[in-house]
DNA sequence: CGCGCCATGTAAGCAGTTACATGATTCC
DNA sequence: GGAATCATGTAACTGCTTACATGGCGCG
């Protein structure tokens, strides 16, 4: 159910299509949420069956048609219900790098270095791109709290795990054993 | 099918049940894998039908009969193909508080700093909790590299994100608005 | 006498992924 | 000529959650 108030969140800031919001959910929402469009456009059908959003058609000619949507009344009340009166429910993450760490002891020494290698470089390129994402939306001076906010989460997220790599391949490179 | 290799690494280590597994789950994974008994049960048929997996059957008198399972040696070949050469998929994460956070600008002052207050609460309980997890088994001197290195993973993540909580309840309250 | 622990399972429903489907325009 | 971008949708499937279902034992 969180999907819909994602949307709701995402709507309620700018007008945006379904493919804009897929396309947000890709910049900006990578590091706490994922989903797809065939998703999202299902998403959508529904919430505007349940009066929580509408949409206004725009005709194009060089490019398809295409619907811009944007809270209800009773949309607008319902995410801020959400907020602050629905109980707040941990995390939920599957981290399959995580499942393979807890195996370590059964693959070599060099197997486990590899791994943990490829998965330095993967979070310093994710570090790399959120941090020139903030830097750029703090020039556009945006004023977007929410958005500042969430930024500067995926960078520290993306900071911890490559130290705790680090700290990882360290107390490997200091054990004889394998 | 991530939860498949989970299960495969767990019943590599000891010989468990499902309902060891479960606990598991719950005690050491929570910070990276979720999962429930009857998904658990549901996957250990799965594998047991495709031989990764076999189980000795335990009658008791006291209390239920129990199925131990442990790796066959197809089992064991497929964890670690997977582990070395399946290659790696990012984390996914679903995070609810996220979500809020990104709508911080439609809400008032002071519920922002009550959300992010339950917030901080939450990891600092699951912060004590996991540090105590780490010191009860490092006492037990049990060797188990993989397990050591997740917890720490779960005690860096609670780090993070009260200290990134607390960062942004400095930056809110700077700020004037509301 | 009720709750929690041990221990297993099935069924129904919802959430999420992957594949199928279309079609014009723009850029290389 | 082929790939990427814009823009939407449905269908089939897999993964995950919640509810249903059983039953003895020990503790307070």
């Amino acid at each position: 159910m969180s999907l819909r108030y994602a949307l709701l969140g995402i709507i309620s800031k700018r007008r945006v299509t379904g493919y804009d919001v897929v396309h947000i959910f890709k910049q900006q929402m990578v590091h706490f949420w994922g989903s797809t469009h065939s998703q999202i456009y299902t998403e959508l059908h529904k919430m505007e069956k349940e009066e929580l959003v509408d949409h206004e058609l725009v005709i194009q000619e060089s490019s398809p048609n295409k619907k811009i949507y944007s809270l209800t009344d009773k949309g607008r009340k319902e995410l801020i219900r959400w907020a602050i009166e629905e109980p707040l429910k941990s995390a939920k993450i599957k981290d399959e790098f995580l499942i393979k760490t807890t195996i370590f002891p059964i693959l070599t020494h060099k197997e486990v270095l590899t791994l943990l290698d490829e998965v330095i470089e993967r979070e310093r390129i994710t570090l790399e791109k959120t941090e020139a994402w903030r830097d750029h939306f703090k020039q556009d001076n945006k004023q977007d709290l929410g958005a500042l906010l969430t930024v500067e989460y995926g960078i520290r997220y993306a900071k911890m795990y490559i130290e705790w790599c680090q700290w990882a391949k360290s107390l490997i490179e200091k054990g004889t054993t394998n």
